[in-house]
DNA sequence: AATATAATCAACCGCTCAGTG
DNA sequence: TCACTGAGCGGTTGATTATAT
């Protein structure tokens, strides 16, 4: 595995690897004492052998209070698959209207739930691709669910409604509150939710696209 | 029960950008 | 204006755990 990447082995002397519970606990003393931000001095200051990089990630990502920890919510997730249609991997900018949730996490949730329909997809397209010969009208009904939604919602771009759609319709575990069948319904609820969680977001004091 | 594969998570790396002198 | 530095971000990797065969 080339030598681990590094992992684990000092290099100019910084610790690397798993933190343990002694290092967090430093970690966590610095901060409560000097606050976030001057990661480059914690080693210096708090008598860890870490970079300031790796302190500010463990905090960031695993000690900072009020993190979330555990499943991702259907709601939450439902935001993700939104802000990410809008904003792409803009993973902090994502984050921050997931309170208690990193942009590690959801960066690591979108791969694992999400990406993974790259794989699936190809045998589900071919799944698709038998059905869709036998169902000749599941074009039609794919084309009016498109108009549907271009008419209904001109923020998000029709390639990426349709990659929603199929991530919804891809998940076997039922996690998502709606499983519609067709396009058409699925963009029905999707504008409705889509409205219902901006008219909350837009009171939000950070405006994402300023 | 053993092995292979997939899923999940924590952490690192390289890059970019903003602040400062 | 330019160079330097620190902080933050996104992509990627590798270890661990769960699930399937």
């Amino acid at each position: 595995m080339v030598a681990m990447m590094g992992r684990g082995i000092a290099e100019q002397g910084w610790r690397k690897g798993p933190w343990t519970p002694e290092e967090d606990k430093l970690l966590s003393e610095y901060v409560s004492l000097n606050g976030e931000g001057r990661w480059s001095s914690v080693s210096r200051c708090s008598g860890l052998n870490r970079s300031g990089k790796s302190c500010r990630l463990r905090w960031v990502n695993y000690l900072r209070p009020g993190l979330k920890r555990g499943q991702i919510t259907p709601q939450e997730e439902g935001i993700i698959i939104e802000l990410h249609a809008l904003w792409g991997n803009k993973w902090s900018t994502i984050a921050r209207y997931l309170p208690g949730r990193t942009d590690n996490e959801i960066k690591n949730y979108w791969r694992t739930h999400f990406k993974k329909k790259d794989k699936s997809s190809q045998k589900q397209e071919k799944r698709e691709a038998l059905i869709l010969k036998q169902e000749g009208q599941h074009q039609q009904q794919l084309e009016a669910g498109e108009m549907k939604m271009v008419n209904t919602i001109d923020h998000v771009k029709m390639h990426e409604a349709q990659e929603m759609f199929s991530m919804y319709h891809n998940m076997e575990d039922q996690c998502s509150p709606v499983m519609t069948q067709d396009f058409a319904s699925w963009a029905d609820y999707v504008v409705e939710d889509y409205y219902g969680l901006w008219g909350g977001l837009w009171n939000l004091d950070d405006h994402p696209q300023g």
